[in-house]
DNA sequence: TGACTACCGGAGCGATGCTCCGTATATTGA
DNA sequence: TCAATATACGGAGCATCGCTCCGGTAGTCA
């Protein structure tokens, strides 16, 4: 990929990823495009072409965030609770949605649409989490009807939730509540 | 106020909120309201003078239902099991949300922002459900270190990961579940 | 009926997402 | 070293948006 590449167009690919994450910082998920593109000192039509779409370029954004939650998950299915493991994924996948404003939805929405550019890493995050949530419902830990969609969706409405809040570890305390309803009861 | 407004104006304004009921069904709460001044045959302006801002026709539009959901919570207030009375309460608040596309996030920004033309209402709505959860949490069937705001806030939160779905029964699958979690563990 | 005032309509501004194409330049083979 | 070619660049341009502002219209009251 990066043989075949002319140095330029991968200078502005780097150029216009800095510029995106500044910008996505400040402004949120939905940042304007052509802000991005003065940030980088390029044309829109650059930024247009090395990313399609604002989820494309989101994604490239994001990469490296899905992978850490990704091998968590892999290492976490190695802890020996697996309703701990669960809670504790399920928890940094809340933290890390809020890195940056707006994220849940652009998580939310990419996972409902297979032809959004966000869908691939998305989907794959999602069943990371799933292993996690099979083995804590074989282990009896978690309620055996409640779905893989329906524990990411909680999460991630929690996430949102917590976006237009003062108090900051509102996502936490609620996730914590929703955790003591997602729990088997053994009796 | 009728007597005193003219009669062209008052007019206006009703096309304007039937317009608005039509186009807000369609596209939800951030449908153009450009779109809504034509579908009312009424200037831009016109819009703006009677509406100053967006949250205010919304909050025109849902004047009624945010009675209908107040005037439950009373009613409510006077049924045998406090504990199922809120989660009725809080089942039929997500509902209402699901009325239109965005509703969630545009109360959700109206309880946030008190210069929001929906934080009035928005907030009577809420203080109605408070007197639904103090009942509970004194009855003992609610756990009594949870906020009137957490609880909104984690019902609206499900309400919008809803509405980016299919399973249209999501919404009442994901309250039940969490609120297993708010309930009071008596052991 | 006339005057007065409340009200109307839409041109216009800055900004957005996105496309399209003429231009410039990095790269490769002679 | 110097074309030739493919590749990438830049930004004008279109439709749309939210919102303002003001010249014109028409209800209303004496």
């Amino acid at each position: 990929m990066s043989q075949t590449t002319r140095a330029d167009a991968r200078k502005n690919r780097d150029l216009l990823l800095a510029a995106a994450r500044e910008a996505v910082a400040e402004h949120g998920t939905d940042a304007s495009l052509r802000d991005i593109a003065r940030r980088a000192s390029v044309g829109i039509g650059t930024l247009y072409r090395h990313f399609p779409t604002r989820e494309a370029l989101l994604e490239a954004l994001l990469n490296a965030n899905f992978d850490v939650l990704h091998a968590r998950a892999d290492s976490l299915l190695a802890s020996p609770d697996p309703g701990d493991a669960l809670m504790t994924w399920l928890g940094e996948l809340a933290a890390g949605a809020a890195t940056y404003q707006g994220l849940p939805e652009s998580i939310m929405n990419a996972l409902a649409d297979e032809e959004s550019g966000l869908h691939a890493s998305c989907a794959q995050m999602r069943s990371a989490g799933g292993r996690l949530l099979e083995r804590a419902q074989q282990a009896g830990s978690i309620r055996s009807d409640v779905t893989l969609s329906e524990v990411i969706a909680l999460t991630l409405g929690l996430a949102w939730a917590a976006e237009r809040s003062e108090a900051s570890d509102l996502a936490a305390r609620l996730l914590s509540t929703a955790m003591y309803g997602l729990a088997a009861r053994d009796h």
